[in-house]
This record gives C-alpha cells, sequence and structure tokens, in this order.
DNA sequence: TGAAATACTAGACGGTCGTATGACTTTTGT
DNA sequence: ACAAAAGTCATACGACCGTCTAGTATTTCA
C-alpha cells in the first residue's frame, strides 16, 4: 500500500531539496530532479499535481527539520544566550555551502519574493519558525524587545550570509558570528 | 550614426534592468523585454550577442548610476559620518520598492550566485564599488579596520533589506536604518 | 479468485525559451 | 548619385519547459 509511492515522493522532495538550493527553484527543472532520482520526468504529475505543490512539501520538510535543530539547541544549555551560540554555529559548521551557495532559506525568500505572493507566503514559514524562536530566547534573557532583537540577529545572519557567499570569504562569515555572539553576550549582561 | 540603434540599445538596457529587478535576470525573457521596448524579439542579437551581454550592460549602467549617487553622497557633507548616513538615505527612501522587491544589487548577486561564476564577478561590481566607497568613509573617521565596518555596514544594509522585502514589513526598514545611524554615530564618538 | 481500486509509468502535447539567419531599409561617405 | 555600412525586421531553429493522459502493473477485498 503505496510503499514504493512515499518513497518515491520522499526521494523527489530530498532531490528537490538539494537542487533548490544550489540553483534555485526557477532553474531547477523537473528533468534535473529525474536525472538524479532516475523517476521518469512524466511521473512526476502523479506525486505532485504541480512545481508549487514540490516547493511546498520541501518547505514543510525543511521547517520539520529546522524544528529539530532547535530543540537540539534547546536541549544544548540551560542558558538562552547559549542557545542563541549554539544556533549561530549551526551557520558557521556549514561554512562551505554558505560561501558557496549563501543560506538556503534567505536565497529561497529573495528568489521568491519576485515570484507569487502565495509561495513568497510559503517561503517565510521556516523565517517564521526561527523568528519566534530566537524571541523566545530574548525574552528569557529579559529584553522588552525581544521579537525585535529577534528580527535583528535574524536579519544580521542573512547579511552575513549574503556578504561571504557574493564575496567568497569564509574568513567574514566566522569574523561576524563572532561579533553577532559578542552582541548576545552583550545583551545578557545589560540584563544582568 | 547610430543615433537610433544607441537609442534602442539604452532603451533595452533600461527595460532589461526594471525586468531584473522586479522578476529575475532568469524571469525575465527576451519576449518580456520586447513588449516594453516594442523592440521585436529578434533583433536583439543585434544589440547584443547573447543574454548574458545584456546583465554586463545591466551591471555597468547600475555601477554608473550609483557612482554618481556616491558623489552626491560626498558632497552632502564634510562629515563622513553623515555622509554613511545620506547612503543610509538612499535606502530608506526607496522604501517601497525594497519592501515589495528587495534590494536590486543584493537580490541579483544571491540569484547569480547559483548560476556561472563569470555572471557573479559581474554581479559583484556594484558591490565592490559601494564597499570601497564606505571603506573610505570609516578610513577617513579614523578606525583602523575601515574595511571590516565597510563589510558590516553593507552586510547589515543587505539583511535589513532581506528582512524587511520577505516580512513586508516597512516599519522594520525604518527602525533598522535608525539603528544603523546610531552605529556609525557610535564609531564616530569612539575615534573622537 | 476476479473485478474494482489504487499505484505507477512513459510518451506526447502545446508553449516558450535564447539564439541565429537572411532579407529589407535607412544612413553614411565619396 | 550610388556603393558600402549600419540598422531593422520577420521568421524559424532546436531544445527544453511544466503539464497531462492513456495505459499498464499491482494491490485490495468481497
Amino acid at each position: 500500500m503505496g510503499t514504493k509511492g512515499e518513497n518515491n515522493r520522499t526521494r523527489i522532495i530530498e532531490a528537490a531539496d538539494q537542487l533548490f538550493y544550489k540553483h534555485g527553484y526557477n532553474q531547477t527543472s523537473f528533468s534535473d530532479i529525474a536525472d538524479i532520482t532516475g523517476i521518469p520526468r512524466g511521473n512526476f504529475y502523479y506525486y505532485f499535481k504541480t512545481k508549487d505543490d514540490i516547493l511546498a512539501a520541501v518547505v514543510e520538510t525543511r521547517v520539520k527539520q529546522y524544528r529539530e535543530a532547535l530543540v537540539t539547541c534547546d536541549n544544548a544549555s540551560d542558558n538562552p544566550g547559549k542557545r542563541l551560540h549554539a544556533f549561530l554555529d549551526i551557520m558557521a559548521g556549514s561554512e562551505d555551502s554558505v560561501v558557496d551557495t549563501g543560506c538556503p532559506i534567505g536565497s529561497l525568500c529573495v528568489e521568491l519574493a519576485k515570484d507569487t505572493e502565495a509561495l513568497q507566503t510559503k517561503s517565510r514559514e521556516v523565517f517564521v519558525l526561527l523568528r519566534d524562536w530566537m524571541s523566545r530566547q530574548f525574552e528569557e534573557i529579559g529584553l522588552v524587545d525581544a521579537n525585535d532583537k529577534a528580527m535583528d540577529l535574524l536579519s544580521r545572519m542573512q547579511g552575513t550570509a549574503l556578504m561571504a557567499c557574493t564575496f567568497k570569504d569564509s574568513a567574514y562569515l566566522h569574523r561576524s558570528v563572532g561579533d553577532l555572539k559578542n552582541w548576545i553576550n552583550n545583551l545578557v549582561l545589560s540584563e544582568s
């Protein structure tokens, strides 16, 4: 009962996830996904009605993955500042791909900002998840403008990824992540 | 001698400039440009051998435009901090389009980061211009790490544009620009 | 077991893409 | 005035796009 079907569906999503990241949503064709998975191009309609449906599925798995990553950050420490550091380490840890291709979330949102509103709303979902989690951390620190700080941190991480990728500069990436950690530490100190 | 030819060439570049911003490079077709300019699709080969050539021409006009904008900033004040404020005001002034479509430079670089290296190098040119100008301002302020600060400012502006666009939040755009002005002011104070 | 339901496949459709060509028209220089 | 050069144009190419459908295999369950 659909065991192979579910398997194929998952493989399509995984291949699309990588290709959307490496080449962008619009620059990824059904043929590209077919070449990687070995599933004939024509079959895709069975698993997904439209290309947009594949994007939705990809975003949903990304949300799930980041949710799990945030749980790991939550378990990393009972200190909210340290938890935010742990999240920053995720970006620093994927240094190579960030310098090469940028942030998977940010670059998708930038691309789809020029597309339909439906795709914008969908691609934004991961950012909403991260912003709300960050906001909770800053709240726990004791900041009254926790949501503003969450936007600032997300913003600065995105700027960092964009610059590091554009200038192919991993040294900048690490320096900037260090600066952000110091910025968080100072926020913690100012509240204690 | 080539008066109409130059005119058509210019009109193609102007239309492409807008379309590359509004819909992205890859999502802009020759037909789109033809529809706006009224120049038949088939004629483009006469003015530009390839689509990449159009991009190069667009980037070159953008470099020229930003160079002029920087001259205006240079003339705005003999205080480098104030000159950087003037540059930030350019972004704040185009609030609507930034929230709607993002930063024209940043979104182009993000898109082409997933394309050939030649296009990446070309699209980066505007950023190089801005970074070097900013670096000169920070140098004049007296900072020893002027180039780092230039990267930081560019980075934070890009993050700001990306978040404002993704969340369709012009209030965040203005708050963040204000924060950046304060950040610059503090850098000036720390050196005086 | 066998017919209905479900899972899967592959070929093909209409459309659009970037590019190229060859002919026509206008401008230029002598 | 008239050839050469520059500019303009319609048409078409081969490739690829996302989508669809007619058909085959497989599973389900009375």
